[in-house]
DNA sequence: ACCATTGAAAGTGTATACACTTTCAAAAGT
DNA sequence: ACTTTTGAAAGTGTATACACTTTCAATGGT
């Protein structure tokens, strides 16, 4: 390949293994990807490694790096935290709704309603993630807004968030109406319906088939 | 100095900056640490990298490492997060709760108690917060009990963790009145107990004077 | 036929080498 | 005196080298 720094080879691993294109269980051999990538062992270690901390890889002690397997019951647990914090973080909302907070957010809906009408499955799928993300930056809270993106982009490895055309309809009417409860200052109808759909989303989430082989894939074998 | 892994130290340098002993802001030079370890250059920016990925060093690019210098606002946020997530597990152990989970919670703060009768501040301020993440993993939910754990120890960089033995003592208290509230299946009890005590927890933290040089920061000057 | 042995190939772990960037202080210019 | 220039020292970023471990298939024994 051409100019690539670690970050720019955590991205394409990263990519490739959300998408399936490269199995659970798969050895990542340094020199294999090194030359692929056009760079020396060095920067993929690099990238590999941080890979481990984002729990995208497992990497056993001189026998090397694998793509992760993330079970059925690490996503439960994922989303049972997701149910904890956001719940709380609604309830939050609430108390320092603001009409620009408001505003912002009802753009952002209307941000998903478009990408809706769009062949692009990843980029609407991220704009759906972010409304979460979204309203823990409008609280003000960076912290909790980092997190959150962290359990998010876990969930997109353990399940598929690849979904129906009518499931992300219907998580922008849900997002929707989450909206209007804070808009009406209704604490706990806006956690209820957050819990809900976060439910919802669980429910809907589905291992999706392999897709065919990427160049990557190909160049490690 | 000898025998070292990486991780042994990302372990040192943890200590030594969770203890104030390298200053915020403190130049981590590679090769300094190296023959102060012991090792090559390779080995230290390997836990270096580990270190940024846990914000206890920042890096920057074609500069180096620095410790990092955590602001009092990150810290409140960290702890409006830990309210949120701390107050939902509360509420859900109420549901769980088994005489065995029971059983196992006061056995830790019969620890705590036992802790501070001795003179050893680390492994006291350690089983103080060890209580947080055994409720999650009581509540069998290991992705929950990391990120207690995470955000935990973020705080105690973040703002010192030491406490006068009176708030050590207060603390124990306090999670035997949690564990009670708990017992007697009270849940909105036990999770005003546990929001109050994280709130005494954030309030009694405080910015410790710095500790006389370690042998680690005379090797970096 | 089946299991244990072994040794070469492949791969990881760590050290070292080298190029490029930053830093800083001394020299030069105004 | 004050700013600008400059170049050597120190330090980071990446590649390469080498030692040690794992893997696996061919060999030999039962």
């Amino acid at each position: 390949m051409e100019s690539s720094t670690t970050s720019s080879i955590v991205e394409a691993l990263t990519r490739e293994i959300a998408e399936r294109r490269l199995a659970p269980g798969t050895k990542l051999a340094e020199q294999k990807l090194a030359t692929h990538f056009g760079v020396s062992r060095t920067l993929v270690r690099q990238a590999l490694h941080q890979l481990a901390q984002n729990r995208l890889v497992k990497l056993e002690p001189a026998r090397g790096a694998f793509v992760s397997a993330p079970s059925i019951e690490e996503a439960r647990q994922v989303f049972a935290v997701r149910r904890m914090i956001e719940a709380e973080m609604t309830r939050a909302f609430v108390q320092v709704q603001t009409p620009g907070k408001l505003k912002a957010l009802r753009a952002h809906v209307l941000q998903e309603k478009a990408a809706l009408r769009t062949e692009n499955i990843t980029g609407r799928n991220e704009l759906l993630s972010d409304f979460h993300v979204r309203m823990a930056e409008l609280l003000g809270n960076e912290v909790l807004a980092q997190l959150l993106g962290d359990l998010i982009s876990r969930c997109a490895l353990i399940t598929l968030m690849y979904q129906s055309e009518q499931d992300a309809h219907h998580n922008a009417d849900e997002h929707e109406d989450i909206v209007k409860a804070l808009t009406a200052r209704n604490a706990e109808e806006a956690v209820r319906l957050m819990t809900e759909h976060l439910e919802h989303v669980e429910h809907n989430l589905t291992f999706e088939p392999s897709r065919r082989a990427s160049s990557i894939a190909k160049a490690l074998s």
